[in-house]
DNA sequence: ATACTTTATGATCCATACATCATTAACATA
DNA sequence: TATGTTAATGATGTATGGATCATAAAGTAT
């Protein structure tokens, strides 16, 4: 499972499902991150931003890390990008 | 080319490659991210953290995307992660 | 419907990222 | 060396992220 990430809403989904897929709750998943589930909950609905700090944290609580590549031409257009 | 990041500074050094690699300054960079140079600089040397909000936009400005995948064992391993 | 668990929301306080301006250091190059 | 450009540093003010506590809303049972 490989998610691309083009604005902070789609960090928070990739990290939703994440947590997730590993059976977490957001309680959890703070109890192993050290972030407040409280912040979790904001940064998986978007509300806000997130510092790169925090991102961080919750990946290596997840065993995900991120990859920094060209954009890749096509794929996951947003409807704005078109219409 | 495609860099595994799992801390800020990884972020950082990712990030001023793809400036160089776009034969960019710094300035050139904040002109068309709308991100002070600055903060570029900060960044780029992980001088301090960063707020998502600021990376994406200069993803966009470098077409970058950040890809969100399982950790891959054995790769990129830390010195400290061994010693 | 009631009880329990999980997630979201709201307020306050503190820390800090970013904008902004000024300046210095580094690095080219004539 | 002297000049010009690029990158880094420092200070200040504003905006906001995250900790923390309390609570409400949603979801999932029994």
């Amino acid at each position: 499972m490989d998610t691309i990430a083009r604005t902070p809403e789609d960090i928070g989904t990739a990290l939703r499902n994440a947590r997730k897929a590993a059976r977490l709750t957001q309680k959890g998943l703070a109890d192993r991150s050290g972030i407040w589930q409280e912040t979790i909950s904001k940064i998986e609905t978007g509300t806000g931003s997130a510092k790169l700090d925090t991102i961080f944290d919750l990946c290596a609580a997840l065993d995900l890390e991120l990859h920094v590549s060209p954009r890749s031409k096509g794929a996951n257009i947003a409807l704005e990008d078109i219409l």
